[in-house]
DNA sequence: TGTTATCAACGAAGACTTTCGTTAATCTCC
DNA sequence: GGAGATTAACGAAAGTCTTCGTTGATAACA
């Protein structure tokens, strides 16, 4: 199994997440139908080849159900940029983006209290 | 010009920030060999293509130097993972970074600094 | 001058990605 | 049962990525 999702799987698993397990007929409806119904199917059936996703059976059809979740994928993905792009260092990759003016103040002030909180423990 | 490197060309862009402006040959040697001199010769050439890169005259050869600087990539990459996985939101990003413990306690200490300073400016 | 070394340019091969048409099975409903 | 809709499975086609061999130009040098 690769590590990261590649873009059009990353949308598809995104949907799945926000919409809860869908069947391929669902997931190209909340997509817009901007695609073919085909084109959906095989990236549902790509991500379970691949491990992301898993279905249970809904009638004729099949449901896809997330086998990660959000947050872990956040993770793999963060712990990939970091390592790949920062050197290892996740401050690094703050300082980046304080600097970069990617946080507003309120969000400083609600971090800067969730880092004291979780120093002092 | 795609926005986002590949992965060979980010080990070859990180190559040329590191090592400096470098020929095909020096780029090969500094990557240990583990490629023959024609891949290392395209990825570089790809690079110009891409606009991530540009060239002088060196003598019968290229010297490649990097068109990008790394802080400017980082910030590009951060923004696209900040829009692509974190909903916008580059506060949930260090929210998640902190309940992985990717950030250690001193570097907590460190960046509750700077985000003091910061909202203090 | 002819041989050897170096290098860019080209292109091909194989893998992966993304899209979708076709096929076949199943379900619905008259 | 037969017609039409729905769906999974298959595979093709075009694009991208990664690797490297081959070719041709140029330089070095005996």
């Amino acid at each position: 199994m690769s590590k990261l999702l590649t873009p059009t799987e990353l949308e598809l698993m995104k949907l799945l997440w926000s919409h809860g397990p869908s069947t391929a007929r669902e997931a190209r409806e909340a997509l817009g139908d901007d695609r073919a119904h085909t084109t959906v199917s095989t990236i549902l059936r790509i991500l379970v080849d691949k491990g992301f996703a898993h279905t249970t059976a809904e009638g004729r059809s099949h449901r896809y159900h997330p086998s990660i979740d959000r947050r872990s994928y956040r993770s793999r993905q963060l712990k990939h940029l970091v390592g790949s792009l920062f050197e290892g260092s996740a401050s690094a990759l703050v300082r980046q983006l304080v600097d970069d003016g990617e946080l507003p103040p309120d969000e400083l002030e609600r971090l800067s209290a969730l880092l004291e909180d979780d120093g002092e423990s």
